[in-house]
Parts: C-alpha cells; structure tokens; sequence
DNA sequence: TAGATTGTTAATCGATTAACAATC
DNA sequence: TAGATTGTTAATCGATTAACAATC
C-alpha cells in the first residue's frame, strides 16, 4: 500500500476537520465539502478514502460518524500511544504540556534531562536523570519518543534510545537524524522552517517592488 | 524560477551542513560531500544550485565559504529579520527563547498575549498586551509573526496580523490558516506530526509480526 | 593526457487531478 | 427516471534521478 508521510497527514487532517464538521451538526459530507474543509481537491479526498478501503455511498457521500471512527482506526487512535520526552528545557517543557497531544491518544509519560534542577520540579509528569532513560524505556516498553536535547547531545540520545528499544523519533534538535531499518524519525526543525518563510516573505517583496 | 517551498528547505539544510563541514576544517567539497551530508542525490545537490546559478569549478568541486556567502544571500541572512510572537504559553515562551533563531539572523523582538500575569515578568524580550499588536506591527515594520495561540484564538489573531500588514505567518495552532494574496502562511501542525508517527511505528510492527 | 567532477538535458518516478462509468 | 456523487482509471503535472557532454 501506498502510504506516503503527506497521505497519512492528510488523513490527520480529515479527521480533525470532520470533528469539527462534526460540532458544527453535519451528519452526512460529500467529498466536496471535505476538500473545502481542509483545502485540497475532492479527487484527493476520494483517492486517498480509496486506498484505505472507506466506503461512502454514492449520491449519498460519507456518514461522519463512520469515516471518523475509520480514521481513528487506521491512525491507531483506540490505544494510547506512551511518549517520552528527552530534554526539558524551554521546547521539551513546552512540548510535556502540550495540551493537544494529550486529546489525541497520545500521552507523555515522563521527562528525562541531565539538568539536577528540574528533577525536583513539582509537575504533573514525573522528569527523571538521563541515566534512568534506558531503563525506564524497557520497563514500560515504550516506543516513541521526542528528541528535545541540544544539537550536541541529539546524536548520543538517539543512540540511547535505539538501543533501549524505541521505533520512533520525533526529532526537534536541528541535527538531520537518520533511522536504521527499524527506527522511523521525523524531523522538525524549526529553524529552516522560520527561514523558508524569511525567503518566501523576501522574494514576494521584491516581487512586488518590480 | 521554481523554487518550491522543499526547494529552499533544502538549501537551508545545505548551509547548515556546510557550516558544520566548515568547522571540520574542509575547504572545499564536491557535491558528493554535500549530498552524503544531507542525505540527498548529488544530482539534487548540482540542480539546486544551478537552479541559484551558484557556480562550482569542474573537476574541483565548490569553494565551502563562497558557498555558505551565496547560501547566506539567497536565503536573506544579511540583514536582520525582525519577528514578533503571538501568545507566549508554553510553546509560545519557548519558541521566543530559541537560540537557533537568533543564531540565524532571525530576531524576536516582542511577544503578545492576553494574560496580564505574564505581560509584568522580566525577560530579555518584551511582552505586550494584544492589545498594542496592530500598532506595534505598524511602528516597527514587522513583517512576520509566529502564531502559538490556542485554536479559538488563532483566526482572530490572523486576521489582526494581516491587517496591520504582516506578510508571512508561521502558525503552531492545529487550524490549517490560508493567506490571502500577499501573505505567506506556514503551518507547522505538532499533533499531525505526532500522529503520523504513530501511524508509522504501528504498521512497521505490524509488517514485523507477520 | 587521463581522470574526475560539474552543469544540464532527458528519463523516470511518484503524486495529484481530471474524467467518467457505475450506481444510488 | 433524472440528477448527483462515489470509486477508479487514465492523463497530467512536478520533482527527482540518471546519464553524459563539457571541461578543468
């Protein structure tokens, strides 16, 4: 099956603009109304049902209710995924706190940092040493986590959490990581994204200026 | 010129590597080196920057510091690029507090947000009330913004943004933001990335079990 | 000169869109 | 039945890669 990063992202997005369809009454949408939802052609919306087998009727278009729980299905919304975070500093604390991942079956578990002062932290989830990282992984078999470390420790991190076990890495440091066979690693790096936009917003302006 | 929005991200990650490179000691590279560091085709490396017209010398590869003062040019790094922050929780504090930014020609110079609590703490970079934004924005000529509000937030914030005349827009909220005509809009959704993910681990193990 | 690398063109690949038969 | 919408196939589009002539 075909099943690029950009299909899964945009079945994320028809789940989350069906939920909002969904509080605003519509019982039934058409292919068109979901395009419009989340801005893509309704071939692409009805493509994409398509590869993962999501019937609609025809005439009829698709029940939200049904395409919802379809989407949660295949994007593993029925169990909760566990997370940790390594690296609390200024992003990783945000991301801990992160009030959107916890609506979405997805729960940070625990913290890991080297820095003794925010062990004793009182919050809400527990921030452990880094020595305990490996350990705690196996214990609790957890499988994903997000890389929030300086660039200068990103590497060894990812070594550690490899090595304990994890299959997937949502990487924040500016490091390009790169997984083995069985790793997934998703980059974001928010500093080329924040310069893409500067050239974007610069090349318009000298659009204009001609 | 076709300079699609991987195109630029693509040149961004270049220079990093080249600084990276650089402070190996290397003086020049070959597209081979570049590509290797990246994780690209040397093909891809060569279009991209015929794309740019950046010269290399047959047989003797590219100068590394010429390189990284074209990169730097292209992608706008010789002036300062002032940018504001809307909503400063958590994700909004540490977006401010990002070095990597400010390492990159890239200037937060104020955040805004609603909660008188944190309009009075003392930090290097000012917060303000929403309420002085518009004329913030006018006065200083900012032209790009960072969106961290909560999603009920995020239109009203947006169009506020782009009526005092803000012309690119990174949006952290989960709602996918359009601009219009002349407002350059990038989404970098937390959730989605997360989900997809998952999504990953879980069909590689299920790919594993059978 | 022989060998290596760029710069560019053509071929390939993958993803998106258009079109339309099936059908409710 | 007439009209509307799905599901799927074929066409298109855009991006990447391979190949190779130019040349240092």
């Amino acid at each position: 099956m075909n099943t690029s990063k950009r299909l899964i992202i945009r079945l994320s997005r028809y789940k989350n603009s069906l939920s909002r369809l969904k509080s605003l009454g519509f019982i039934k949408v058409f292919s068109d109304n979901i395009a419009d939802a989340v801005g893509v052609t309704p071939s692409q919306v009805r493509k994409d049902f398509s590869i993962f087998g999501i019937p609609g009727n025809k005439r009829g278009g698709y029940l939200i209710d049904d395409l919802i729980r379809e989407l949660k299905r295949i994007l593993c919304k029925n169990n909760i995924n566990n997370v940790v975070v390594v690296g609390c500093g200024n992003l990783g604390n945000a991301l801990m706190k992160y009030e959107r991942f916890i609506m979405e079956g997805i729960k940070i578990v625990a913290g890991f940092d080297n820095n003794d002062k925010k062990l004793n932290e009182k919050l809400s989830i527990p921030i452990y040493h880094l020595d305990k990282l490996q350990e705690y992984i196996k214990k609790n078999k957890i499988e994903i986590a997000i890389i929030a470390v300086p660039d200068s420790a990103a590497l060894s991190v990812t070594d550690l959490l490899v090595s304990a076990g994890i299959k997937g890495l949502l990487n924040f440091s500016s490091l390009r990581l790169r997984g083995g066979e069985d790793t997934i690693i998703h980059n974001i790096n928010l500093q080329t994204e924040l310069e893409s936009l500067v050239y974007f917003v610069n090349a318009a302006k000298k659009n204009r200026r001609q």
